[in-house]
DNA sequence: TACATTTGTAAGTGATTACTCACTTTTATG
DNA sequence: CATAAAAGTGAGTAATCACTTACAAATGTA
């Protein structure tokens, strides 16, 4: 990985994140990046292999977090781990999340694996607390974190997490 | 009102919902439409004022449900009903749902007052309920239901929505 | 019927797009 | 040091983009 590789990558994932994929071109990309243009085809083949470049860098952070709490062994303290996961999420990442949840919405799906494992973990450790219905309840909070990261991504995470975090925690502490 | 002017807003909320707004050409909308493409300019002025109109043609339909949730007099019955909102938008409003989604990411805003208007619905509920945070509950409920609403987007109402619905419900009646 | 307005079309327009290619510069390796 | 591979450039390319314009068809109105 080279300096001005590191470079396109940095400034693609930005304008991707903030202006979309398809609203950026190449050519800005690379203006942005102190790059010429056909470097990035150069390195990436085309368009999408870049974007597909960005994804898979980001990738390997996530697993390594949700394996961590896969690891846990209090069922309770899996729950609440995966409730404050979206309140932890670094500034650092906003862009890379973000792009995420845009490509979302995308015909062309870029699946992430990691979600799919953390929701099992969810349902057997809402199994283990003796919740009638587990599956329901993963896919409940699933929902929450969903819309949280929605709003943390999209308003910026300034007002007071500990409130939110504590009265999600509560839904979670009756039985 | 005419047919041809019908066609083009029918067909640009489809691709612009399923491909996105930038990736969807004025061409291939007139194409699809079975329609010039020199109507959609004749029409909306620009490809953004198509966008507009699509906009505004939804929004109507969206203030009369929220307006009718505001008149229910019992707090809690306002909260359910809050709740069940994204399990009853109906196939037909899908296309506007999922380009409302998709808009929320990018840079320029197309903002949906509805959403504020009903939250402060929610927070006036949650008060006369006795809840501790009544604001910190509703952002809680709007993440909840924006979590929901893209679940629900993205994979179907396939699933058996009573037994989620439930357990939603079941978060905020332990007060 | 006369004619003005609206609706619709087809063939353009320049600008921008993703991508290529011939070439130069830098780096790695024996 | 020699030389091959990798990194980087900049001026192309055809295709596509949003949008315009000159004109024809349909419709409303008196």
């Amino acid at each position: 990985m080279t300096i001005k590789q590191d470079q396109i990558i940095k400034t693609a994932l930005e304008l991707f994140a903030k202006e979309g994929f398809h609203a950026t071109s190449t050519g800005k990309i690379a203006r942005m990046a102190n790059v010429s243009e056909g470097l990035i085809f150069r390195h990436f083949v085309n368009k999408e292999g870049l974007l597909e470049a960005i994804l898979n860098q980001g990738q390997q952070t996530i697993q390594a977090i949700f394996e961590n709490i896969a690891k846990i062994e209090d069922p309770k303290k899996i729950i609440e781990a995966i409730i404050e996961l979206p309140f932890m999420i670094h500034p650092d990442e906003h862009n890379y999340w973000r792009l995420l949840y845009t490509l979302k919405w995308q015909q062309k799906k870029y699946d992430r694996v990691g979600v799919d494992f953390l929701m099992t973990v969810a349902t057997d450790a809402f199994e283990k607390l003796g919740y009638e219905n587990p599956t329901a309840e993963a896919e409940v909070l699933e929902m929450i974190l969903d819309g949280a990261a929605t709003v943390i991504l999209l308003k910026g995470n300034r007002y007071e997490s500990e409130v939110i975090i504590k009265a999600i925690k509560e839904k979670y502490s009756k039985q």
